[in-house]
DNA sequence: GTTTATCATAAACCATGGCTTATGATAAGG
DNA sequence: CCTTATCATAAGCCATGGTTTATGATAAAC
């Protein structure tokens, strides 16, 4: 399941202003260190963990890498959240159901 | 930030499948330990983060606790994935327009 | 009131993970 | 080439967190 590795990669909030910085606009590493207070090495391995989570894409360019968003990663987010919200949904009307049926 | 909790919440792979269980239909702490290969006080300590979270609301039933879903976390979610995809929407077009204008 | 059942909390243990400083790799520029 | 800039990886450190066993608290049952 993609969303497993998604959910995990945007559990600490750094990472997750790592990947916001990016869906804003397309950064190069060393700007989103210089946004952020924290290292280089740092940034370089949020981004690793949001690369391999589907979540951004690295661009080369020159000797800098571009990072952007990976859509991808947010519509197996968004497929698991739909999924459970149906399945709570399923759950409430099946409640009311053997209710109405208990009188 | 409310889906600041709720991201946390949801990254680890059992909390995230106690929240499922408690989705598909309310339940008490014994049926779910009952349902999952951890010990009871692992479910309450997962379940008290996903309340804490907004995620699920425990409702005391004699001596038993039934969990089910509250909707405003998941909501929190959506809020943010929706203000996310927003913004990547908005840097690409810019992205665009600018690419537009170099010609 | 004394069990019995159900759940929460505490303490302790171990694994995971985020951060820093160093170091290596690759690409552009003189 | 040699330097400079940019990024990734490695090693090490410390904090966080998930789990278990043990214990306490509360509510129903007899």
């Amino acid at each position: 399941m993609a969303y497993d590795k998604a959910f995990a990669a945007l559990s600490d909030p750094t990472r997750r202003k790592v990947f916001e910085l990016v869906s804003a606009r397309p950064r190069s590493v060393a700007r989103i260190a210089g946004e952020l207070p924290i290292s280089q090495p740092a940034v370089s391995h949020h981004l690793k963990v949001l690369r391999e989570a589907g979540l951004v894409i690295a661009e080369p360019k020159g000797a800098s890498n571009i990072y952007r968003i990976d859509p991808q990663g947010l519509a197996a987010i968004r497929t698991w959240l739909d999924r459970t919200w149906e399945a709570a949904l399923d759950a409430f009307q099946a409640e009311f159901s053997i209710e109405k049926e208990e009188k």
